[in-house]
DNA sequence: AAATTTAATTCGGCGTCCAAATTAATGTTG
DNA sequence: CAACATTAATTTGGACGCCGAATTAAATTT
């Protein structure tokens, strides 16, 4: 049961509406606006305008548009969100460094930035410090101050607890319950937060085409790990603690092979580039897991004996495929999604993979049910999971914006942009 | 993104979370509505006598309270809910039979019919017949005319389509892709509507105590079968077709014991109450499963057996754990849930379960994640069912009736109230 | 230069909310 | 028992947001 509603909820409602769909569909006249919210023409103008006095938005100062000459009538003015309405800064944690990234409100990256730092056997404490100071370098060298930036939002690999700010286990840390929001916004200043890298892949795979991905859908991330991102009834779910979609850490065989997170059976375990290789090697489940990654040249040289028949690699591929399909299945039977994505490196291999992938779901979930969902196939680069972080910050910062009204104070608002 | 928003949006809105306190709270005087709305007397005076107006809501014709002498000032007077604003009906179907249930827009059961059944073999098309029939009869006995009732909301068990208003698969029936909906909007002309009954008791569960289940909670249902109602952000997920959280056929062990569903490796062929029964006799896990329920006094005395030690009934209890377990700690890892209601009649014997239940938890999923859930276990009767599936429907009505806002038509108001 | 066309704004009215004042119905008190 | 106190509920008047209709703005066409 939603709150009570009175005018305030309204203005901010339909505010942050005409936000979105700037957001969504870019810069358009005032008319188009009112037609795509379904506001009148009155309304627009209101909201425009006070939009532009608070400095969310602002009129495109541009020549007429002459590309049409039958074209009659006043011309349009195109309004746009204003990018220097606010920054932010997305970053994202891997095991060999930081990556920085200091984007616009319009969703322009303005800076970016890696920071090697090995993260693996750094004490908890000292990586807190390690990244306050990285960000407080990135800060000093885009002549930033603390209130220019509106928001720092960070994403990691494993299990992120959104609500302590920390990261409770990732395979690029020894150390478990790494407190990361905690000392930037005592370091910094500005306010931040932390979620998985997975989600925000799927908050990338949404952002890049919304219309698809409306009911609930599930992102699967093949590659190094197994991660998944999870998409219910449109919005990506973070479960209580923000930890949700730990697809890579489900369970596939009770007791079954060594996993990166220490524990047995894994679904990683069976279908990360580590997992495929160790099988494909002939070693024993019981293998310790490599602490790195596995060199890309390495999977290429995999997939190429695959292709070739070899006995052993198409094994690996098959039973790669066996855990995905039972764990898709579970999911599955769980969740009764609209569509599954694959993505991440690991579909370079798709070919080798998706036939047991498939008999695997056929055999582990009522037809009645898997013949309702669409799987297919997306490539994505590394990059996305920055692309959604950003994406889901500028989204978060619509709705302060647009919440705050006429606003009072307005920190997020950058004054002295460059 | 939700549409746009104005004083329509307002209306409807506050109309709608004043019924809801009033069906939540019980009748109040309009001040308390206020305090638990947060809206302002004067709008609750407005929005009351509207409702008034409507039907929808009445005055309480009563003595004032002078239950407390100290009290003065002007005496309260309590609204309440208009029982005679509408009627339901609810119909359970199980293997066995119908029940129907008429339900005021109060809540309070007015009549209650059981209807004898035998739906295995049944044909399809004779079903909707059946069903219909049934319904028309419920319908003279209480003086009904089709719109008298505003909706006939059906549970079942297996696997339901509510887009399609089918039930796909169920252990009641042999046949698949049975029409439910079609059928009985055809005969009655009333709109109807189908569900499954798990998540019909997870409905129930929240109803009965909606504060403690408002995050992510899965209601596992152990019986003669294995259910599941998934309450996510505080509403129950049906998914994409309305089958979600078919938790009982969610895979345990691939290529494992045959299930009811005519599939290998489900849980509920591990830990329903043949499933049980199965291990405990010592047959093989091929063996086919019985297609009717077992009886209770069968599993009791099994219970009874594992008591007192019997070492093939105790490991059978541990083998339905395990299975649990495992299916939980898969279920944990996707969705990260704030809590694990164990329901239903097999919960009995949740002391011979548990164990090895919370053995497999610990082994199926990190630390970090498992440590965050409650687990606890709620009494259920299967009139549960009805209960949910009553409440989840009158809520339905009153977004309907507070949506019509002055309404012009409005049949599902009852004239001829008996 | 006048007419036409399309965009955007202004104006007046409507519906909802709320705060403050008022009315209603009771209990308390000298 | 009449005046006062207290609490509930309503009425009144103002604010805010939306919208339709009329108006203004800025171009093209004739």
């Amino acid at each position: 049961m939603r709150g009570k509603a009175d005018s305030d909820l309204v203005r901010r409602q339909n505010r942050h509406i005409v936000l979105e769909t700037l957001r969504l569909h870019g810069p358009m006249p005032r008319v188009d606006l009112g037609r795509l919210t379904g506001l009148s023409p009155a309304s627009i103008t209101t909201i425009a305008n006070q939009l532009i006095d608070d400095k969310a938005m602002l009129e495109l100062d541009e020549a007429p548009d002459r590309s049409d000459p039958s074209r009659r009538g006043r011309p349009t003015v195109r309004v746009d969100l204003n990018p220097n309405a606010a920054r932010i800064i997305a970053v994202k944690i891997a095991i060999d460094g930081l990556e920085l990234v200091l984007v616009n409100f319009g969703g322009k990256i303005v800076a970016r930035r890696l920071v090697a730092i090995s993260t693996y056997d750094m004490a908890p404490s000292e990586f807190g410090r390690q990244i306050s100071t990285a960000l407080d370098r990135f800060f000093t060298e885009n002549h930033l101050l603390a209130h220019d930036v509106a928001h720092i939002a960070i994403a990691a690999q494993g299990v992120t607890d959104s609500r302590r700010g920390t990261i409770a286990w990732s395979p690029a840390f020894k150390a478990r319950n790494i407190p990361v929001v905690g000392p930037i916004e005592e370091a910094l200043g500005v306010k931040c937060s932390i979620a998985n890298d997975a989600n925000m892949i799927a908050e990338g795979v949404m952002a890049a085409d919304r219309t698809s991905y409306s009911g609930t859908t599930a992102v699967v991330f093949m590659g190094y790990g197994v991660g998944m991102g999870l998409v219910i009834d449109g919005k990506v779910y973070h479960g209580a603690t923000g930890a949700a979609a730990e697809f890579g850490h489900m369970n596939h065989i009770p007791d079954g092979a060594s996993c990166r997170c220490g524990r047995a059976g894994c679904l990683e375990a069976y279908a990360s580039d580590y997992g495929i290789l160790r099988s494909a090697e002939n070693l024993s489940d019981q293998t310790a897991p490599p602490l790195f990654a596995v060199d890309r040249s390495v999977m290429k040289a995999l997939e190429g004996a695959a292709r070739r028949g070899d006995p052993q690699a198409v094994a690996a591929y098959q039973k790669a495929g066996r855990a995905i399909g039972f764990g898709l299945a579970r999911l599955i039977a769980l969740l009764n999604p609209d569509r599954i994505v694959l993505a991440g490196p690991g579909i370079r291999a798709i070919d080798l993979i998706e036939p047991a992938l498939r008999a695997a779901i056929d055999e582990g979930v009522v037809a009645e049910l898997r013949q309702q969902v669409k799987i297919d196939t997306v490539p994505i680069d590394t990059d996305m999971i920055i692309t959604g972080t950003i994406d889901a910050t500028l989204r978060h910062l619509d709705s302060e914006i647009f919440a705050s009204g006429p606003m009072t104070t307005r920190p997020i608002f950058a004054e002295n942009y460059i």
